[in-house]
DNA sequence: GCGTTTAAATTGTCAGACATTTAAATGTAA
DNA sequence: TTACATTTAAATGTCTGACAATTTAAACGC
């Protein structure tokens, strides 16, 4: 690790850069110990504050922690499924709301990947994730719920059906595809009957899932989808129109 | 944008997240510029060094990007999917390698999800992509390729058939989900029969998005799934037993 | 009017210092 | 000997002040 040509790029960056590429390959193992900032500020040939940013941005990245005191310094982490969770989604919810994507196409996304989960789901379910969905439908039917809820407790039960799956790596990969959809449906209003309608598609999908019918999971799964499009289409389109009415 | 309470954290940590929050409440838009670290600094009582490295830490996360210069500074990036895709496979595949993932859990959880790409990719594929396909098909035939050559040629080949589903969303949240699975993949060799076994799928599924058929590519990766997971069994069996085979 | 120069603003980098935290080593008393 | 308090050393966290490099806009000269 001892790469730092005439690059005209930061230093921190290019440092930073390095020893990322020595954890991505293996040659850091997770817990090992990185030389002091002292010692890497001597061993790059630049100052101590340019290799704390360079530790910064890998830190941001949750490739190194860092621990103060004697015996302390900067460390290669263990990625959390919580810290990529996290990251997975800030970096899904940013990519869909600053390029315009298309309800349709993030919709169409989103819905392809459950359709994924659900098999699994279906064998795999749990008395528990079942009692998580019938929970989320219950708290959709109360009559006060703000939209933001409403949204908020969708999200709860998608994730449940996603769990339920039983494998994190699935869970994982669709953190990403549900929860960046929140923004995106928090701009629906939520009519009661379009409520009712929703409820009933996710009370299709709990009882399929129950009775382990994958097929009628997916059929039921497809027309939520369906579904959703027509209240996002509408919303969109009154987006497109700037003229208010009224 | 002035919250800084009397927490024990960094405080270029929490200089960083209150920044992020603003960006991905929608208050900092996109290109905005954010004041001068000078201001910065003033603004949250500390050092212009503090500051830094709270700005490295959402540069790294491409939140940010920073120019030189008078009239420069640091501006909200708009995130490009390029970008969003390096930091999905950084993320995916350190998680994959830094959690003792099974095999099969990963493997479970690559073809779920390509199988969800397949009806998309079957009634959208393009000339184009099949032309990838077919190539990258006909380089994992050549004799002399490296078991390295081999594998990057599949993710090519996998990659290919996400992408004639023609949803960037989706190829985003594929592409952790094929790139992660490559260092796993590596450790395989690919012996020549197994290669004509892999070459013989990846064909049928080739075969079938073109004729527009999803149920048999389906069928073809579902296979295929399944055959990788014995050729992934046994390097795992023998990466579990210590005791060398003569 | 146009090209050149100058100035100003801003990030990038450096040096050195002090503050804070942590754990090990040491010392002390029951 | 054991338990507890103190010291010490190593490391990160933060600050101050300065200079270098870069980029744009304005001033200037022709």
């Amino acid at each position: 690790m001892k790469i730092d040509p005439d690059n005209k790029a930061d230093l921190s960056a290019q440092i930073a850069e390095a020893i990322r590429e020595e954890i991505m390959a293996g040659r850091l193992i997770v817990d090992e110990r990185l030389p002091s900032e002292a010692e890497l500020a001597d061993h790059f040939e630049v100052s101590r504050p340019t290799v704390r940013e360079a530790l910064k941005r890998l830190a941001a990245q949750s490739l190194i922690r860092t621990a103060r005191g004697a015996f302390g310094g900067a460390f290669v982490n263990r990625l959390s499924y919580p810290e990529a969770y996290g990251q997975h989604i800030t970096t899904s919810t940013l990519l869909l709301s600053m390029n315009a994507i298309s309800f349709d196409v993030a919709c169409e996304a989103r819905y392809a990947l459950e359709r994924a989960c659900t098999p699994l789901a279906a064998e795999r379910r749990t008395p528990d994730m079942l009692a998580t969905m019938r929970a989320e439908i219950h708290r959709q039917g109360q009559p006060g719920l703000t939209d933001e809820s409403f949204c908020a407790s969708d999200v709860t039960f998608h994730r449940a059906l996603v769990d339920s799956a039983d494998n994190p790596v699935l869970s994982y990969q669709l953190a990403g595809a549900v929860e960046a959809m929140q923004p995106l449906m928090n701009m629906i209003t939520f009519t009661a009957r379009s409520r009712e309608a929703i409820v009933g598609f996710h009370t299709r999908i709990a009882d399929a899932l129950e009775r382990h019918e994958a097929d009628a999971a997916q059929t039921a799964l497809s027309e939520l989808e369906a579904y959703t499009l027509t209240l996002g289409r509408d919303v969109m389109a009154a987006r497109a129109r700037p003229r208010k009415p009224a």
